[in-house]
DNA sequence: GACACCATACCGATCAGTGGGTATAAATAA
DNA sequence: TTATTTATACCCACTGATCGGTATGGTGTC
């Protein structure tokens, strides 16, 4: 389906899928009513059955506005322009920790939240969520292939395996940030994150681009010394 | 047959809380109902509200519940038997690759659905499920901290952090496992994490208890005496 | 007036929880 | 011994509230 000249999505529509990707990663799907979205996108009832077939059919186009929202900052972000891919694929860690303000339901993931109660009730929501995720992981296994060209070819472990490792580890620490209503343990599964990937694409324990950072206490954001690096305040996370 | 100082619970009231344990990891919380619990252990919605308050109530006795039964679980492990505490910890993580039998709703963890879904609804049942998770993650860092006393005591990283990390791993592999159906992703997870565990407390690659066994493509579980799930798909469309 | 967009009243289904009853058995009174 | 009370466990019909979805009508714009 390629939607090169339909119609612009009105901005009503924008602002329920908005306020949907909020409300959802704050309540989850099955807790999420109509009338909720709607107040927090400021509409009424009308206005979402105009746009939307249903509550289903909003959540899978919020499926899909999340994929092109996440999609476009990855794209965007200051590490794709690091020539080496071992840098890129470190860098990627990195920028998954900058993207960590506010609280649980700002930086966690859509896909995670939906899936986890949607898999055995909801198989369309369920594939939308997989191929997300896949999709994502198999993006970051580009450059995760490209640095083991160069520094681990032998190897044992594959390339898409360790990206869903990246994957599998960041939903955990989300889960375990909501528990514990703090993303300081985010910050710290990255470390460890960082240090296992590291390691495999055989950088020492002090990589060339910057120390690895294991502060166990407090979540600090690690200096980046590279040049085009300005404060990576991108426009992913909506809503207060 | 005098009873012990806190009464025995009920039969009824067990298969309740055994019924809710699967119910509610299949559908979550939200969309689990006080009839689907009533149905799955066989009772009626009187007996229901008779052993429980209401349904807030019943899903933070099957958190103790669950407690109970995987702390008992862990406690007679094989591994803790073990001498070294790294040979107790690594048994740890391929005691978990173990218990991966079944669908996702068997093997995955209550607490991670049920937080992800109520941390910003229910502050009891989050309180419940932090307080869950973070005791067996200290259960587990005990191990850990013993190891690193032997193997790495000069390394900068904690003991919690680590069990921390092993936690997160599982639960956001269980969320890849529901996505995309199959429990082989945990299984390529808790490679990665071994890997890890291995290389921070100086252990070599290949680890003297067993090898780590990474099959790429399928991981799937060899079916060990269950003849009955050939094909993992017995999913039921539910209506939206 | 045709159409996209929005507002509001309303409907039907669902679900947590209740009210009120039965069954059983142990303890107690007769 | 038999009758009565008490307590636990259980069942079922019902209700009040909620929520997804609909019906209908209004408003602006081409």
């Amino acid at each position: 389906m390629a939607p090169a000249l339909t119609a612009l999505p009105h901005p009503s529509q924008t602002k329920l899928l908005d306020a949907a990707l909020q409300v959802v990663r704050s309540k989850g799907y099955a807790a999420t009513t109509v009338d909720d979205v709607c107040a927090a996108a400021g509409v009424t009832k009308g206005s979402f059955f105009h746009h939307f077939k249903g509550k289903q059919q909003m959540v899978l186009a919020a499926v899909d506005h999340w994929n092109a929202g996440t999609g476009g900052l990855f794209a965007q972000a200051p590490y794709q322009q690091l020539a080496d891919p071992r840098d890129r694929v470190l860098g990627y860690l990195d920028f998954r920790r900058s993207l960590l303000r506010g609280n649980a339901p700002d930086y966690s993931c859509l896909l995670g939240t939906l899936v986890q109660e949607t898999f055995d009730t909801h198989p369309q929501i369920r594939d939308a969520c997989q191929s997300g995720i896949t999709g994502h992981a198999e993006r970051v296994a580009i450059d995760i292939a490209a640095a083991k060209a160069l520094y681990a070819p032998d190897a044992p472990w594959q390339a898409l395996t360790l990206a869903l490792f990246t994957q599998a580890t960041l939903q955990g620490a989300f889960i375990l940030a909501k528990a514990q209503g703090s993303a300081g343990i985010v910050a710290q599964c990255l470390d460890h994150l960082r240090q296992h990937v590291a390691h495999l694409l055989g950088a020492g324990p002090l990589p060339p681009t910057q120390p690895p950072s294991t502060q166990p206490p407090p979540a600090r954001r690690p200096p980046p010394q590279e040049p085009a690096h300005a404060v990576a305040r991108p426009r992913k996370p909506r809503k207060p």
